[in-house]
RNA sequence: GUGGGCGUAGUUCAGUCGGUAGAGCACUUGUUUGUGGCACAAGGUGUCGCGGGUUCGAGCCCCGUCGCCCACCCCA
């Protein structure tokens, strides 16, 4: 027996349910806030993935699925949405038009992890991103959406924020906070004097609680940012103040993805294990450059589906469509043909065999249908059909001509 | 990559001191004339994950292996 690969999980019944119901949650909040559907390959060459997510990042790093094709390009299955968007931004030359531009999609991602709860090789996400749109407002507007995503997903959450910096104010930071580790570089983890050389802010989440201990009297980014980061940052908090939309300012918070500058932010759910965060995102406002791309100032976020489905519940099903049954072999076609009149306005359960009456009132409930069909023999000499709701349990007879040429 | 836990029916699991397997749920079919959900009855040959070992005898003990799960890590 052939199984899935380790990590990759099929998608059936109850979880394609919750998969088909969150996207089309999602989507539908997603357009109203201006949003419109891209695609983009699941397949891009292994240098988009460096370039835009980073070397230094586990992500690049070790958990790739990358491999030579047949015509000898170094490929790679993507390991997130942003890169792939962006390129296709890029790739149709939307950086040369003055204009916003913004994209919502889902899909499969692929990373090659040890899987565990909330964190499977092949998964799915769903996320935007928003081109051209520098102002904070925009970051408030990704926020505000995300939130009417969780809250019609009933979904609970708590959202951490922090600002990254910019161009101008980060590298000063990270001088900073590197000569600052530098003094205390022999009481760090190995993790963290790894990270002082190839991606200093990082050291700032470690999980280690010596190093935390001894990292609360590091420089924090908040207190160093310059004027415009600043002001952003105090402007974004007033508004979610104004929306009540609750926060938790988190000088830790840095993305795994090296991409991100000033807003970045994390949704947090305690329900669903130790892999906690349930959407991430932030500003990226260098990466189109990065790309080769005309600088463009661009917000996104990603949503995990998996880690979602875990906690959403499926809004009651009920009962729909229409069950034909025969209780003789000769009715078949008449229903046959019923059957195809009727699916063009609603779902259609046919059994071919036939069956006694209450054998077909048992498989009709079975299939959820609404309504039952039956031609037996008495209908089958009047050229009817014997009709039932089976929730008002309102019983009719119909004759079949009639129905057809409605 | 590093830990820990677990592999028995479609599924959730039970299986005592080692004596070659059981329950609930699900599924199918019935319960006599054309009225569903309930109830009752019937329906199981499952490589007990795989391979070796100990033993008269292994689902149970030992070794190996594979797989799954959870955690670290990382991230959504």
């Amino acid at each position: 027996m052939i199984n899935p690969l380790r990590g990759m999980k099929d998608l059936i019944f109850e979880d394609s349910q919750k998969f088909e119901y969150i996207i089309a949650t999602a989507s539908k909040i997603a357009r109203n806030y201006g949003y419109s559907y891209i695609e983009t390959p699941i397949l891009e060459e292994t240098a988009l993935f460096k370039r835009s997510v980073g070397e230094s990042s586990d992500i690049v790093g070790k958990e790739m699925y990358q491999f030579m094709d047949k015509g000898e390009n170094d490929v790679c299955m993507r390991p997130e949405g942003t890169a792939g968007v962006v390129r296709a931004f890029i790739s149709n030359k939307l950086d040369r038009q003055d204009a916003n531009y913004r994209f919502y999609y889902y899909g499969s991602m692929f990373r090659y992890e040890r899987p565990q709860k909330g964190r499977l090789r092949s998964f799915h996400q769903f996320g935007c991103e928003s081109f051209g749109e520098g102002s904070v407002y925009e970051d408030f507007m990704l926020i505000s959406m995300i939130k009417d995503i969780f809250d019609a997903l009933q979904i609970d959450f708590s959202l951490n924020i922090n600002s990254l910096g910019c161009s101008d104010c980060m590298p000063l930071y990270r001088t900073k906070l590197v000569s600052f580790l530098e003094n205390i570089k022999d009481d760090l983890c190995e993790d963290c004097n790894r990270r002082i050389a190839t991606n200093p802010i990082r050291v700032l989440d470690c999980k280690n609680e010596k190093c935390q201990i001894l990292l609360q009297a590091s420089p924090k980014l908040i207190n160093n940012l310059c004027g415009s980061c600043d002001s952003d940052f105090t402007k974004l908090q007033t508004l979610l103040n104004e929306a009540c939309i609750s926060y938790e300012v988190d000088t830790n918070l840095v993305r795994g993805l090296d991409y991100y500058n000033k807003t970045a932010f994390e949704f947090i759910s305690n329900n669903i294990g130790s892999q906690s965060a349930i959407a991430g995102g932030g500003r990226y406002d260098r990466l189109v450059e990065f790309l080769d791309g005309k600088s463009t100032p661009a917000v996104g976020f990603a949503l995990g589906i998996e880690r979602i489905m875990d906690l959403v519940i499926l809004p009651e099903s009920k009962r729909e469509g229409l069950y034909l049954g025969g209780m003789n072999e000769e009715s078949i076609n008449s229903l046959l043909q019923i059957a195809r009149k009727q699916l063009e306005v609603q779902k259609v359960t046919m059994e071919y065999k036939p069956k006694s009456l209450k054998a077909h009132l048992k498989s009709a409930d079975k299939a959820g249908a609404r309504t039952i069909g039956i031609i037996g023999d008495d209908e089958l000499s009047n050229g009817t059909i014997w009709m039932k709701d089976l929730e008002t349990k309102e019983e009719k007879t119909i004759n079949i001509n009639e129905m057809l040429s409605l």
